[in-house]
DNA sequence: GCCGTTTTCGGCCCGACTGTTTTCAGTCG
């Protein structure tokens, strides 16, 4: 079986989780959840690394590098075993729960027998546990309504929600938040203005020179809206809900309230990440000064940013903070950690991408096969968003429940869309192409001679998405080779938070793509942004080109552009990268149309 | 457990809010 990052990164996560609840060194905990998330957070699978090469990279030490080095020869780790015999197995699941952090789950496991999340459930439904757990020092009459709520908002909640619903819902609230009274100015923040792919919650920041009371008055207002289902917390800084909109999942926004003086700070502050922030202020540090979300300040921060006047050197916006430390303004989607504050020292960070550079979507649906819209229709829609590009590719004749279309259907259609694209003449240019399955062995779904007649041709996997890593490496090359193709379409076929998808060996697929001039799409849509974001990095890196693409199989659709275009900046693409935003006649030349 | 332009030892971010604590611990971000 192949060893994946995904099942390092759990397990480092659960000896993490373990440790925690055992009361281990806190730095110890805190150094095997860093090590959890860069194994995660890295494209290339690292079970066949060897010990100096792991050693290299950052959160990865002699321990770390040994215990990797370990699970790759015997597909265990032997402290980990030992640290399950310690604990019960549902035991960690506990920290999940919001609320309950290792100190009280150690006492909950300890002083009243709970042993997991289903287990505290029943155990609060039961007279005698009650009062069991209620004996714990610090469990008052809130303190397990509160947990009752939480387990509540558990079964409720999605987890990590999509970016698309989460960005809907933020939009919604900030909507709501800009009407309250003595609100100057109110905007997103957190993981969702870094573009991640999911969101955990949604972070408000919130613009007020008010007084307490004024900020008191922002805080109720926002607790007391329609949408809220449980107020958290709320003060005269910040206030905490968890919201649902319709039928849609439950999530915790957090509002946080602060002055003009401070609001680049706090942007700073609250857009993160973590390990950015921890890095910007160890930079600060070394200046001799403190950055915390009131300000950039001259020695020691003052509590609560109320202090002298002249020690603060920034703070209103997120530039002058930037620039005082001597750094250029870095992008959010950058701010991961990652090497970005030696680009910014050294003024080298890439002019990332913008939804405005992008002229062409080369991968989108009509009525022909699974659309919604006529060929007619779909141009209209793209001419509205100000596309001068667009490519008409329906599903190929495998895609039966798709209503794929037969090779004969096909070439029909596309004398169709060239018949549309001669009335368009001169408004945009429209493209005869499809988007082609690649079957399970590697073979394309339309013999050469019907591709060799189309424009542009899409390929994508749609069917047999659980092969093994190897074969669908050797899949998804073949596909690279054939002459015809110029784009691999959603590259591992993955829906997030549903289906896992392929896991081809990304950078064979990238030295295929570069040797066929082949381009790798990071499909926008919000259930796919496929590629993601550390694989497209490492295309970027590679010199091989992105195509960023809607698949659009509607009007509304053709919004999904802004996710795909986060995903490209988090991988640090620029204009050139993208061949959608190349100009027609460079776009026309590579296409070979 | 990780890391190194003060360090191979001794640090490791820090402020807000809640609940039940009569002075602060736990949790969260």
């Amino acid at each position: 079986m192949p060893k994946t990052n995904a099942e390092l990164a759990a397990i480092l996560q659960e000896m993490a989780d373990l440790n925690e609840i055992l009361g281990a060194n806190r730095f110890k905990v805190i150094a095997l959840q860093k090590a959890a998330r860069v194994v995660g957070d890295h494209a290339v699978a690292l079970a066949a690394l060897g010990a100096d090469e792991l050693k290299g990279l950052d959160g990865i030490g002699k321990g770390v590098a040994g215990r990797i080095a370990e699970w790759a020869q015997t597909g265990r780790v032997g402290e980990l075993d030992e640290l399950r015999e310690r604990v019960p197995e549902g035991l960690p699941g506990l920290l999940n729960v919001p609320g309950l952090g290792p100190k009280t789950v150690q006492l909950l496991w300890k002083e009243a027998g709970v042993a997991s999340v289903e287990d505290l459930k029943s155990a609060l439904e039961d007279e005698e546990r009650v009062a069991a757990v209620a004996s714990i020092k610090g469990m008052g009459k809130k303190k397990l309504e509160g947990l009752r709520k939480s387990l509540a908002f558990l079964e409720r909640s999605a987890g990590r929600v999509r970016i698309g619903t989460a960005m809907n819902l933020a939009e919604l609230l900030l909507e709501r938040v800009r009407g309250f009274e003595g609100v100057a100015e109110a905007t997103h923040a957190g993981s969702l203005r870094r573009g991640r792919e999911t969101i955990g919650d949604i972070d408000i920041l919130v613009r007020t020179d008010g007084d307490e009371g004024v900020r008191a008055g922002i805080a109720k207002a926002f607790t007391g809206m329609d949408l809220v289902r449980d107020v958290l917390a709320e003060g005269v800084t910040k206030a905490s809900v968890r919201v649902a909109a319709g039928d849609g999942p439950e999530v915790q926004v957090d509002l946080r309230m602060v002055p003009s003086s401070s609001f680049g700070a706090a942007l700073m502050y609250f857009t993160g990440s973590k390990e950015h922030n921890v890095a910007m202020r160890e930079r600060a540090q070394v200046r001799g000064m403190s950055l915390n979300e009131y300000g950039l300040w001259k020695g020691k921060a003052p509590r609560q940013g109320v202090g002298e006047a002249d020690q603060l050197v920034a703070g209103a916006s997120e530039a002058e903070v930037f620039e005082a430390l001597g750094l250029a303004w870095v992008p959010p989607e950058l701010r991961e950690d990652r090497g970005e504050l030696g680009k910014a020292e050294a003024d080298d960070l890439p002019r990332l991408i913008e939804v405005g550079d992008v002229v062409a979507d080369l991968h989108t649906h009509t009525t022909a096969s699974d659309g919604a819209l006529s060929i007619e229709a779909m141009a209209e829609a793209a001419m509205a968003r100000g596309l001068k590009v667009l490519a008409i590719t329906d599903h190929s004749k495998s895609q039966v429940q798709a209503n794929g279309l037969s090779a004969e259907r096909l070439l029909e259609h596309a004398a169709e869309v060239r018949e549309v694209a001669r009335r368009l003449k001169g408004k945009i240019t429209l493209l005869a192409g499809s988007e082609v399955d690649i079957l399970a062995d590697g073979s394309l779904d339309y013999p050469d001679e019907v591709l060799e007649q189309l424009d542009v041709v899409v390929a994508s996997p749609h069917a047999a998405l659980s092969q093994s890593s190897e074969v669908c490496t050797k899949r998804l090359v073949l596909a690279i080779e054939h002459p015809c193709v110029r784009i691999i379409g959603h590259p591992t076929g993955r829906l997030i938070n549903r289906r896992e998808g392929l896991s081809p060996d990304i950078p064979r697929l990238i030295e295929a793509a570069r040797e066929h001039g082949v381009a790798l799409e990071i499909n926008a849509n919000h259930y796919r942004l496929d590629l993601r974001d550390a694989h497209a990095a490492l295309a970027v890196k590679a010199g091989v080109p992105l195509s960023i693409n809607t698949d659009a199989h509607g009007e509304a659709d053709f919004g999904q552009l802004r996710f795909g275009v986060l995903t490209a900046r988090r991988a640090g693409a620029t204009k050139a990268d993208v061949v959608n935003c190349w100009g027609v006649k460079k776009l026309m030349g590579w296409l070979g149309a």
